[in-house]
DNA sequence: GACTATTTATAAGC
DNA sequence: CGCTTATAAATAGTC
């Protein structure tokens, strides 16, 4: 759709074939989203890839996302669907049954469990814990509430030093401006200066700041040669 | 991109909603079929409508289409030999995930966020945190910390009560049962008995088991359904 | 990736 | 819904 235009057909050239796949890829999903949010409805996309990759390919996170958005697009077909029982031919495998097999990926469940350990560590849906469970979670909270400690203490260690160092320095300079100042009275005698004004002329951020740790850092390994993408249901907005 | 360039919200109003919806999925269902047939790859999509259709929802013929979908889905899963089995072999045509599309929409960021967060209660990867957000962190363990602790002792205080429940009955079975024999003996009097032995019978499971709550409760709002629309895997060529 | 010339998609209006 | 049109977006080719 541009410059020239295209024929829908296979594109031949593999590099050429990647690069629109990317590109194109990107606005579909962008597309995904819009009529998502514009509409407010639930939209699922995944976009397989089969990158012939040749030799490694591990493959690591896919199963997890996959069975995500399998789990999503579940969810989202039992929240249209209530009664699909109805339409449903007893022979036809349920929608359950269908998804078992990708639910007993072991890993997949990591995914859905993170949030709810997340809650847990957070003090809520800790109700139907067993009393080891509790025990456990204790510990795990203890231990990092220590670690948050340690490092707290280290920053403020840090910050009380840098505050030390930038005072000392401010001293220093103050006594040296005051020596100046003196020496200058003493040669115009007479003319008052009322005691330590504006000698300490910061004009900078003041103290306060303490250089606000870089958290730029987003590493996120972009694995661009990417194979399957997916997107799952709602809500985007 | 028309007319008037339109900010990505929810269009509020019914009709126009309707209207951009069905504009939009066809060209959606449009791009995607370009993509899978331009870059030969395999493609899911499925949007999902819900039409406020006011009463009756005679379980929408969507359902088969929906687990057709499925089936597709889970066919084009197969084929890339990604979820089956836990195990993934590095010598099978892989599918890597291409998790920059998802990180890059707001549920692949939920989750991503959420992962960092749970690390960060942990303790971990809590380097680059500035002094303020350590303390935040401090705060939201402590609150975590009490809450289990507070739970724990609910627990521990329900396990005693048990147990001394128990033992309380125990001990009147034990004292029924002493009287008993105490009469018997007066009838046969020359039987000895061992003190306190054997009285106790305890033979199921310990003290240690507490019932682990049902959590079935799946309420969901039965909203009817209709207009859904769909697009199966491949192949579009 | 970034940059255009074009092609497409589409918001409003009928 | 479908048609029309002005305009916003997407993108094929190129560097």
């Amino acid at each position: 759709m541009a410059r020239e235009k295209i024929k829908i057909r296979k594109i031949e050239n593999t590099a050429a074939r990647q690069v629109t796949f990317s590109k194109r890829r990107r606005g579909l999903f962008k597309k995904a989203q819009e009529l998502a949010i514009l509409c407010d409805v639930d939209v699922g996309l995944i976009v397989f890839s089969s990158t012939e990759s040749s030799t490694t390919s591990p493959a690591p996170a896919s199963a997890d996302a996959i069975l995500f958005f399998f789990q999503s697009m579940k969810e989202i077909v039992e929240k249209y669907n209530i009664c699909p029982n109805n339409v449903r031919k007893p022979e036809q495998p349920s929608l359950e049954l269908q998804l078992e097999s990708v639910k007993h990926d072991s890993l997949g469940k990591e995914i859905a469990e993170t949030g709810q350990q997340l809650k847990q560590l957070k003090g809520e849906d800790i109700q139907d814990l067993t009393l080891k469970e509790l025990v456990q979670l204790e510990k795990t909270l203890e231990k990092g509430l220590c670690r948050v400690l340690e490092k707290k203490g280290q920053k403020i260690m840090e910050e009380i030093s840098g505050l030390q160092q930038k005072g000392a320095k401010l001293m220093e300079e103050n006594a040296l401006l005051k020596q100046q100042v003196m020496e200058m009275t003493k040669g115009k005698e007479q003319l008052a200066l009322p005691k330590s004004v504006s000698i300490f002329h910061d004009d900078r951020q003041s103290s306060g700041s303490i250089t606000s740790a870089s958290n730029s850092g987003d590493t996120q390994d972009c694995d661009d040669s990417s194979d399957t993408s997916l997107k799952l249901g709602l809500p985007f907005n």
